[in-house]
DNA sequence: GCATTTACACAACAAGCGTTACGGTTATGT
DNA sequence: ACATAACCGTAACGCTTGTTGTGTAAATGC
């Protein structure tokens, strides 16, 4: 039983939350065209008409996750590190759909490292994460609430800690729950927020 | 033709060797019979002896890479500050054999994900990995070379820095040099040696 | 020295994969 | 109204996967 009504656009809307579904049950290396038609009620034919091969559909899933992270409603940022402290807090798995979409960042890593294009993707997407970040310390600098040094530096760091937070909250949520992991992160940025103590030479020689 | 010395012992490691050229090929997702028995030049009858089944391959692969991992050369380690930045340099991608087990983990995450058992294993060993290191801020802290507070907290946050910065030194290592990485490192250990800021108010109400 | 067990190669199996060809139904353009 | 295209089910293809069974040469125990 074809569908009746034309409405392509909403069937392609269809298809996406079936490869949403998929993405959230089984991870990225468990996304297979009859899994998606399956979710779908439909068979492979379906699939291969909005998508001609494999590689179509992963790019699609990319998209996806890409296009519905950066929809995810965001909380009001403030200014200065307030601004700082939302965006990373926007990052974390706080929500049901935050942890989904998380978790299928985390699983879409292993077909990103085998693949070098894919990787190179990720780079550079990545990268430009850190550069709205900065921006954003940059901007907390100049309120005075962050002590001077490289805003890139400071990104990078934050960046780094919010992305490992990530991963550890979503194999131990027991041991994550929402108001640690938000006690973590306002510790990270109080220690940000003091001046860097400037007779650190506890440095051991590599 | 068969093997004429008895050496089993070295034909173990000859597999394992194997299915290490796989994981840091291909991934985790990547990994095969036939493909490692490619890399031995022998057949799926070989493997089929060693692992009845795949999944038995597979938990040999996750304890192979937690004893490679365990195994990795430590750089020496002096007392407070500086054995956990010891500690937490050697987690970081800074050889081909720490980028090679790292790619290897973290390629392995979708596996786990998609796993509650693995998930739980995971859970497990990074909640280790953290009580590893609470040890050494608390003797850091004895010291008095960081100030007091939490040290599960303080391991915590150190963890995710660390996990994040291997993440992103991965995807990116044209941008994450080694010097680079160490600069990070160092960074975020500075502001964990100074003082953190009281007045830190600037919390938006969630 | 003979029986048993170990350590493989070889070959085939069913299941699942992406892909393709074909047909029929519905919408679309003229 | 009629030709054309879009949409999608059906069915099969070839390939790869994990698994299984059989055969055989070497190692081992007695």
């Amino acid at each position: 039983m074809p569908r009746t009504k034309g409405d392509h656009e909403a069937r392609r809307r269809d298809v996406s939350e079936a490869v949403w579904r998929v993405l959230a049950a089984h991870g990225f290396g468990g996304l297979t065209l009859r899994a998606v038609a399956a979710e779908l009620d439909a068979t492979t034919g379906l699939l291969t008409h909005y998508f001609p091969a494999k590689r179509d559909l992963v790019a699609h899933a990319l998209d996806l996750l890409e296009r519905r992270t950066a929809a995810r409603p965001r909380r009001p940022a403030g200014k200065g590190v307030s601004a700082v402290r939302a965006a990373l807090l926007d990052v974390l798995p706080l929500t049901a759909e935050a942890t989904d979409s998380n978790r299928i960042w985390v699983s879409s890593w292993d077909t990103a490292l085998a693949d070098p294009a894919l990787s190179g993707d990720y780079a550079r997407k990545y990268a430009q994460s850190r550069d709205k970040l900065r921006e954003l310390v940059a901007a907390a600098q100049q309120l005075g609430e962050l002590p001077a040094g490289d805003p890139a530096r400071i990104a990078a760091g934050a960046q780094s800690f919010v992305l490992g937070l990530v991963v550890q909250a979503l194999f131990d949520p027991a041991a994550f729950p929402l108001h640690h992991q938000v006690e973590l992160l306002d510790d990270y940025l109080a220690t940000l927020a003091s001046p860097p103590s400037s007779s650190g030479d506890h440095v051991a020689p590599a």
